[in-house]
DNA sequence: AACATTTTCGTGCGTTGTACGATTATTCAT
DNA sequence: ATGAATAATCGTACAACGCACGAAAATGTT
């Protein structure tokens, strides 16, 4: 009968939101890789399988952590011309994967929750007011979408292997010293540069903008795409 | 004394590249989650540690897959256009991709390997070619490999969504029939028609290039850019 | 007081990557 | 041929993981 007494050993209450909020910061300060639910259960004083009524797995608890970084993604003001509006979005949403770099690899392969699914929503919502082809839309919704997941994974690629991590510098600095990649060094050397502290990410967000906008209020037609949908944008937000 | 007599359990000798074209195999059939040292093993007929003679960790087997992968990515032939020897690698790496699901999500967070260095280096060679500036150039270089790279993401999401996991394609229409998220909606319907069986990739694939051709041979000059590094294309490939 | 429901969590199972050191096979100098 | 050095193989063991199961406690209801 030597058993605990107490059996909630916490002072606080446990809750969904107090789990996801812990489980954030955790993630925030060692990344996910070390967020473990012992580890988890140990800094919210709880036994691990007391999380299991909240979450039904661990995939589950990496969703929603990945969702409350898409809920950071401040909408833009109301009004605006389509193309501030994806600006904004655009720019919102990269600031928020590299304010929690361990949500980047995530974001694409976890399945989106409630607040991604908004942000979706209000990127294509912006798309379908802007004049395109709903093709062109559909189309130019993911050309945007990669351009931002991949502008954030390759910015923490490159500032990780910047930064610390000798033993990754000095693989790139071997790779380099063989002398077999002349114009990755260059690129490599570009990156490092003054030069590219500029606005690169505006620089490639416009040409995508610039080249959707050719397609606007049948200034061109998709060549490349057979005709179809020729509804235009009949359905608005409460149809 | 009742020790096994013979060490070596297997017929055929140990090798990296035996090693990593069994582990290649496994992760084709099964995904690389089910990709484990002793599952490679046994499928060796080895003891698990053997493997770590000819492999630091699991890590760098793991790039070493990738590697492989990128090294079916065959070049294109010399003397064409540099459309089209962007248009070739792009679509080739993609293959490549497709080929083996399992690598989408490693290819930008794993280090990269030596053939995919050749690949990237492939890709730059080619932009240098183009008469774009080098600025232009090495930010095209990223627009284009997040189109690749993105597209691949989406396909794989998106298929894996499609045809078995029929709880996730219930989260999804669940989602969908609580009427909040109505582009996403249309979106997710445009996927499913035929529309978007078009050349889908091809179409971002040429906005980019389009956007990209204006900057060629002075025609146009990157606004967002500083001026710098006017050199051109001052260096080759042995120089 | 008695019961039902919700919340908590200890124990244990199966699996993982890999550190350590022993064993065996191979090569080479003598 | 013989011994020593080197390379290759692998059994054992450890720490960590996600989580299934079912018991215990807390809380709510009547």
């Amino acid at each position: 009968m030597a058993r605990p007494k107490k059996v909630r050993h916490g002072d606080a209450v446990l809750t969904h939101e107090h789990i996801v909020a812990t489980a954030l910061r955790l993630a925030d300060a060692d990344g996910i890789r070390q967020l473990s639910m012992r580890r988890l259960a140990t800094e919210l004083d709880c036994g691990v399988m007391s999380l299991y009524h909240y979450v039904v797995d661990k995939e589950a608890l990496i969703e929603a952590l990945v969702d409350q970084v898409a809920r950071e993604v401040v909408p833009p003001p109301k009004g605006v011309a389509w193309r501030e509006a994806v600006r904004h979005i655009a720019e919102a949403t990269l600031a928020a994967q590299l304010r929690h770099p361990w949500a980047i690899p995530v974001w694409s392969t976890s399945w989106p929750g409630p607040y991604r699914f908004a942000l979706v929503e209000q990127l294509l919502d912006t798309l379908a007011h802007a004049g395109l082809p709903p093709d062109v839309a559909d189309l130019g919704f993911h050309a945007l979408t990669n351009h931002v997941q991949g502008f954030a994974q390759q910015r923490i690629s490159f500032g990780q292997l910047e930064s610390r991590a000798e033993v990754t510098r000095d693989r790139l600095e071997a790779m380099i010293a063989q002398g077999k990649f002349p114009r990755v060094a260059e690129h490599v050397e570009f990156h490092r540069s003054e030069r590219s502290a500029q606005d690169e990410f505006g620089f490639t967000l416009d040409l995508i903008l610039d080249g959707l906008e050719k397609f606007a209020d049948g200034e061109k037609r998709p060549s490349v795409l057979r005709a179809g949908r020729e509804d235009g944008d009949s359905r608005d937000s409460n149809a």
